[in-house]
DNA sequence: ACCTTAATGAAAATGATTTTCATTAACAAT
DNA sequence: ATTGTTAATGAAAATCATTTTCATTAAGGT
């Protein structure tokens, strides 16, 4: 349910002398209570609704504090804006990639044969760290696609 | 080597009652001759060189449109501005994806797929076609990472 | 309750991209 | 070659996301 309180999340902040502070909470419980990838103003809008004297600007610092942290991931996909998400999450599969429509433009996340598509990254990975002496850290891999309805509307 | 004059770009405009103009020309004869990902910023500087009264709203203007028209490719890789290039040159592997080293921001380029990359593309393509009945037209696959000489200076 | 200083909020600044609008030039028709 | 139509251009202004500045507030250790 409610993940403001997580105690995970605490430590976190504790351990680097940060301070738990209402917006660092109301931001990440609007990440943690939904399945979408919000942009930094939908998730400025959303809590405003409680806390009406939160401002934007703080909301972006601490998405950038959040990203560093490792708690939250932060997408491009191409609309122009950044859209994060929490990387853990009861409402998140773990691992995951993305879907995207181009033409409704709705963002699917995608774990279906998690395990497998893992264990080929890992080997991708190694394969690329030796034959272009790169050590990895991430990846970025997203889909693009016509949604059914979409095709329909054709 | 020169680009512009390649009579398929010709037949593309042409099709679609679209004008050859110089700064179209000039715009392709720019990402023709390099192997790097240019933003508009540093396309237009390029095209200045040689044609200095064409402005950076006719680059933007034009790079949008031979995105749609599937010339070039538009990428974004976190630097915060978007990023082009030809989807087919002499300087290019075709269809390829991308390293990019988080610490000197340089992208390379590779197509020196190891089978495994081929096998998780074609899974996932078809996992996804099926669960989500979606029709998959393309995919975007970044790592990130650390460079040799990056680790170097570490 | 008090202090130190990290964190915040409002406003201004920045930077990339888009829009507006008057002018120019591609190119098809003459 | 000249003309006419209209797509394309260039300059300036507008927009939109994100960052910076700076004076004020409040977390949390004492
Ligand atoms: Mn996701
Ligand atoms: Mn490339
Ligand atoms: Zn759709
Ligand atoms: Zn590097």
């Amino acid at each position: 349910m409610n993940g403001k309180n997580n105690p995970e999340w605490h430590r976190n902040f504790r351990q680097r002398g940060l301070r738990i502070t209402e917006p660092r909470k109301a931001i990440l419980e609007v990440l943690n209570n939904t399945t979408e990838h919000l942009s930094a103003e939908e998730i400025y809008t959303e809590v405003h609704k409680t806390y009406p004297n939160i401002g934007l600007t703080t909301v972006y610092r601490n998405l950038e504090l959040l990203e560093e942290m490792g708690i939250i991931a932060k997408f491009h996909f191409g609309d122009g804006r950044s859209r994060y998400e929490l990387i853990q999450s009861p409402q998140k599969p773990g691992h995951h990639h993305h879907l995207i429509c181009t033409g409704c433009k709705q963002i699917i996340d995608y774990d279906d044969f998690v395990d497998e598509e893992i264990e080929l990254l890992n080997k991708v990975e190694q394969a690329l760290s030796a034959a272009h002496n790169f050590q990895i850290t991430g990846h970025t891999i997203q889909f693009y696609g016509i949604c059914n309805s979409c095709r329909g509307n054709l």
